[in-house]
DNA sequence: CTAATGACTCGTA
DNA sequence: TTACGAGCCATTA
């Protein structure tokens, strides 16, 4: 799998998280390693902060519910306008938690 | 080919 | 609560 395609799977998962729900770099990662094969969640992060610019990234945060260093402000406002469950960090992934499974 | 890097994650202290 | 270390794997140098 060439790097284009690689990214274009991951940037096509993020783009079907539903607003108000969120998923975590390694989850992303996990999910799409049934489909390519491999993946990890410093390979996802790598993505996002690459080409994440056209995708909703604030649904993508990291396992603990901590948004992305750097975009922690933006993240949270666009997060809070979806009605997603902010907790004081950041996000609670317990009940925005998604996954492919459960948008089919 | 080897070495360093990173929007990560988990276990320990 | 924060801090460190080890594992992770494609990309870059």
């Amino acid at each position: 799998m060439t790097p284009d395609e690689y990214v274009e799977a991951v940037l096509d998962l993020v783009e079907r998280i539903p607003p108000g729900r969120v998923m975590s770099y390694g989850a992303v990662a996990d999910a799409l390693a049934a489909r390519s094969g491999r993946a990890s969640a410093r390979l996802v992060g790598s993505i996002m902060a690459r080409h994440g610019g056209a995708v909703p990234w604030h649904r993508v945060v990291t396992a603990s519910g901590r948004l992305p260093p750097g975009h922690e402000r933006e993240a949270r406002a666009r997060l809070r306008a979806e009605g997603a469950p902010l907790r004081g960090e950041g996000v609670d992934v317990r009940s925005a938690g998604w996954s492919p499974e459960e948008g089919m």
